[in-house]
DNA sequence: AGTTGTAGTAATCAGTTGATTACATCAAGG
DNA sequence: CCTTGATGTAATCAACTGATTACTACAACT
C-alpha cells in the first residue's frame, strides 16, 4: 500500500521498530498474554526475527520496559531542568504531573510499565520492575529536590492517575463517581485527558 | 498425605476451593498468564472441573476478581460501622488504611486485584474493572463520609501501596531509597508488612 | 437391588505459542 | 562477476492451553 513499505532497514531501524510494536502489544496484552507474533505483525517483520533479534521474549520485554522507564526519567531530567529554583513545592509537582501526563499519551508506555509492577514475584523481572520504579523515584527525589515524604505523595498520585488511566476510566466520563473522582485526580486536565484518550483505541485486531 | 484428602464434597466447597485456587494463580500469572490447569491442581481438582463447574476461564477471573472487590468493599464496611460519628479525617484515613493494609496478607486478593485494573480496554473485563473500582470509591466516598478529595488522596495512597506490594519492594528493605519510599508510604507499618510479605512465598512450581 | 442425580476424571482435540532451522534476498567490496 | 556478510522469511516443532466428550464413582431414595 505505502510506497516505500518492504525497505530492508539497518537492524538498529529494526530493534527501534520492533521495540515500539512491543510497548503497544505488552501495554495491551502485558508479558503473558503478548504474543511475539502480535509484536511481529505490529512491527511488520516475520516472528522469527523478532526472536532472534532479542534471544527470546523475556530478553524483548526487559528492553521494551527498560525503555519505558527511561523515558519517564528522561521527561522527568527535561522538566527538572528548566526549573530556576525559586519555584515553590507546588510549581514543581504541578509541573512534574504535567510532564506524566503527558507521557500518559503513549498508552504503551503507561501500561507496559504498570504490568512490569505486576512481575515483582518473578525472579528475572521482579528486580527489573525494583529497580526502574526506584529509578524514577531517585530522580524526582534528589534531582528535583522533593523531600521524602512530598516525593511519596507525588507517586501516590501517579499510581492513581495510571490505574484510572489503565482501566479506561475515561470512557464513562457520564458516571457520575468516575467524573468526581477524575475531577480529583486530574484537575483542570480532565477534560483534556478525556478526548486524548478517546482517540486511542484497541490495536488491530486483525493482527491477534 | 493429609487423611481426608479425595472427599468428595458439594459443589457449593468446590467452588470455594476453586476461587481460592483462582485467586491465588491470577494473581501470581494475571488473567492471560493464569491457565485452569494451574487452578485445577492448586485446587486439588481436574482441570476439566475447573472448566465446566465456571463454564470458561472468563467466567472463573469474572467471579474470583469480583470477590476480591467486595472483600475490599465488605473489611471498609466493618471499618466503617466501627465509627462513632466523632473522627476526625485523619483518623478515619488511618483505620480504612490499617483495614486496608490487613487486606493485603492476602496477595492474591491484591494481586487480582491489580490485574483487573490492568485490562480496562477488555470489552468483556474493563467495565468490570471500573465498576468494582468504584464500587470501592462509592463506599469510602459515602458511607464513610468523606469528601472528594479527601477519598481520592485516600485511595492515591492506596493505589501506591498496592503497587509497591505488587513489585515487592518489601524484598529489599536494604536498599535507602526502598527503605525511605516504604516509611513515608507505609509509615509505622512498614516492619510488619515487611514480615509479613516475607512468609509469602511463589506458589509451588511443581504446578506450572 | 435398582434407579437417578451429582461429583469428578481421563482422554483427547484443535488452536496457539516461543523457538529453531534452513533457506532466500540484497547491498557492497574486490 | 561473484563472494561475503547482513537482513529477513517460510516451514516446522514440541510444548502448552482451553475446551469437549464420554466415562466412572458414589450417595440418596425407593
Amino acid at each position: 500500500m505505502s510506497p516505500e513499505e518492504n525497505q530492508r532497514l539497518t537492524a538498529e531501524d529494526r530493534r527501534e521498530q520492533i521495540l515500539a510494536a512491543a510497548s503497544v502489544v505488552f501495554g495491551e496484552r502485558g508479558y503473558a498474554g503478548g504474543t511475539t507474533d502480535a509484536i511481529a505483525k505490529q512491527a511488520g517483520v516475520s516472528q522469527a526475527y523478532v526472536v532472534r533479534m532479542f534471544g527470546g521474549k523475556e530478553n524483548l520485554f526487559r528492553e521494551a520496559a527498560q525503555r519505558a522507564s527511561a523515558r519517564v526519567r528522561e521527561a522527568f531530567r527535561v522538566t527538572i531542568a528548566s526549573f530556576t529554583g525559586e519555584e515553590t513545592l507546588h510549581e514543581k509537582r504541578l509541573a512534574l504531573s504535567m510532564s506524566y501526563v503527558g507521557l500518559m499519551a503513549d498508552r504503551g508506555l503507561l501500561m507496559t510499565l504498570l504490568h512490569l509492577f505486576s512481575l515483582g514475584h518473578d525472579p528475572a523481572l521482579g528486580p527489573l520492575a525494583r529497580s526502574c520504579f526506584l529509578e524514577v523515584y531517585r530522580v524526582t527525589r534528589d534531582e528535583a529536590q522533593m523531600d521524602a515524604q512530598d516525593a511519596t505523595d507525588f507517586f501516590a498520585r501517579g499510581m492513581l492517575t495510571t490505574v484510572l488511566l489503565a482501566m479506561r476510566m475515561t470512557d464513562i466520563p457520564d458516571d457520575p463517581s468516575a467524573q468526581e473522582l477524575m475531577a480529583c485526580t486530574f484537575g483542570d486536565r480532565t477534560t483534556d485527558l478525556i478526548s486524548l484518550m478517546q482517540g486511542q483505541q484497541p490495536i488491530d485486531s486483525t493482527l491477534r
